[in-house]
DNA sequence: CTGAAAGCGCTAACAA
DNA sequence: TTGTTAGCGCTTTCAG
């Protein structure tokens, strides 16, 4: 392995100089850069980067822990990921810019025990700080984290201990999905596809089914039933609905997000009902493909890359000053397409 | 910050008593042990990965590189995500058992520019070793990289001078599919939606089209345009397909991978044409929504997950016995569904 | 403008 | 079984 030391050697200079020119901060004779530089160039020299963070006393790096559900292992649907996908490009495009580099690792969800603890332990020790990439992970583990670099939460419960959280308006967002479905197409008849009981996400969005069928005692919840966020588990709960309420199906369902939707629509399909004629459907995300589907999804938009980069935003400040802000909240956005029942979507959409 | 020291002065033995029995291998005594574990317990103390890093002369951590080609960064449409995803998971799965941790960076296929190049650098002094997770970064690059730590390149040309290569059997795939279309289908008249230029899977794809079709002189290719891989630019595609050939269509629109044919599907349907009725389309890679689609997409699957496992394991042998496999090539397999003209999906499916 | 030297926190011989 | 100690490669005062 190439080291400082081999460099200064060759460029007859000391350590101390030939650092001086890899940072470039520093005041250095010209002729001595070049000749350091040289030295450098013909060594292919890169800086060992636990020394660096050793001395620096900061590792330039930034944990990301991404939490699954999934149970089944083998099962081919993703369950989380596109939604990890856009808040890791925000965080992404924050990191680059400060020139970190970001750690990753994925966490069943379930099964907190010892592995997943230890390998939580060991990112703790490598980075200058954690994001947690949704906020269902137990209050005592954060603590633990806490305890040894910043941590915030990305789609928790505001009011973390100890740590700050960034999330996006779900309440707001489900509120006004719930309440489009039931004054502008005049739906009566609800079917709920909620997300996993301990989702934060999903708390707030049930919260508002609750607050909003309140406002219209004309209508009713037929029927719920609880999903893990997952295609296939949308299909299930179509299936479900279909079994159960055959005979007087529900005039819409409301699923807590997108992969739930597309799974739902597929089982209602499937059995050969039209979608957003027979039942309307929406989503909650706005991932990609929701767009794309058939008929398009109407659902509501989380800033998802925004929520990645302003959870980077909190985490780098705390991190530097030591300071962040404790609780943020994101604004989200309808958007109308075909699957609630609107015959052609407005400009909302955005192109 | 809690030290080895500081918790080797509360348990009144010395650091490398404590180092010890933080890493449980070599023998301690119970009682002191036990005494250690308390003190350990109360600091709150976890290793520094830094300081772990330089004594051990190894990092633990493995990097990964992601190439992008997204132009445009306002796009909404993800480029490359499904299939990183995919990969991502099955490099996570072997890091995890390994205890290992993924550091990992996102860089723009073109501007090779002086930014990213100094954060492959960075990366680099911070890792073991390097996967890369598509094969058109330039060999240079890849040399640079491969003089520090192993590369290993997925999904990249094989022949690769430094560094090892896994990649799919992009020929027999691309083969398979276009003989499903010809000799199943009696397609004659076909439209070729290619990648870019540059990527080593593209071309495997483009050269096997070739390769058939001249086993086909009956059939012929009116048409072909090139786009980047993105749903985005396969409705480009689309759109200039019909505006080229709206007078005769071609029979069958065979894409470089599933997200363009996405694209495609959605700028023939826009145009009120029937997929497979008016025009059947194929796609590539079988990621998670094709099966969802409308019709179903007709593609063929890369073990995608099974392609991030076994570059994981390559590298890691080089990383831990210096010798590694050079060129590896994994099967594909094609899935029927219904985009090509079939009517229902035989058990191919998986499920 | 440049060099010498003291660590950063941990590991791993080697001694005891 | 436990302690001592010499680094690992780099940064950073402090002198010169």
């Amino acid at each position: 392995m190439v080291t400082l030391f081999d460099v200064a050697r060759l460029a007859g200079v000391s350590t101390a100089t030939v650092s001086r020119v890899v940072h470039g901060q520093d005041r250095v004779r010209e002729a001595t850069r070049t000749r350091v530089q040289q030295a450098i160039e013909e060594l292919g020299y890169v800086p060992d980067g636990a020394a660096q963070s050793l001395s620096r006393r900061r590792k330039d790096v930034i944990g990301m822990v991404c939490v699954e559900r999934e149970v089944e292992p083998q099962d081919i649907e993703n369950v989380g990921l596109l939604y990890y996908d856009e808040v890791l490009r925000g965080v992404e495009a924050r990191i680059r810019n400060h020139n970190l580099l970001l750690l990753i690792t994925f966490m069943q969800a379930e099964g907190v025990g010892t592995p997943d603890f230890r390998r939580l332990d060991s990112m703790s020790g490598k980075v200058d700080g954690i994001l947690i990439g949704e906020g269902f992970v137990a209050s005592h583990y954060i603590e633990r984290l806490a305890a040894r670099v910043p941590v915030v939460v990305i789609a928790g419960t505001p009011g973390e201990r100890a740590a700050d959280v960034v999330a996006a308006d779900n309440f707001s967002g489900s509120a006004a999905i719930i309440t489009h479905l039931i004054a502008d197409h005049g739906k009566r008849r609800l079917f709920h596809v909620d997300g996993p009981p301990d989702s934060p996400d999903a708390i707030q969005r049930r919260l508002a089914l609750e607050h909003v069928l309140r406002g219209h005692p004309q209508c009713q919840l037929i029927g719920s039933t609880q999903g893990i966020f997952s295609v296939r588990s949308g299909e299930q709960a179509g299936e479900e609905l279909l079994a159960r309420h055959r005979g007087a199906l529900p005039e819409a369902v409301v699923c807590a997000n997108d992969q739930m939707a597309i799974g739902v629509m597929a089982a209602l399909q499937q059995a050969g009902l039209g979608v957003p004629g027979d039942v309307a459907v929406t989503g909650f995300d706005d991932v990609p493909v929701a767009r794309h589907l058939h008929p398009p999804l109407t659902t509501i938009r989380q800033p998802m890359q925004e929520l990645g980069a302003m959870a980077f935003d909190v985490l780098y400040s705390r991190i530097s000053t030591g300071k962040g802000e404790s609780d943020v909240m994101l604004p989200v956005q309808l958007i109308i397409r075909e699957s609630c029942g609107c015959t052609s979507a407005p400009a909302q959409d955005g192109k």
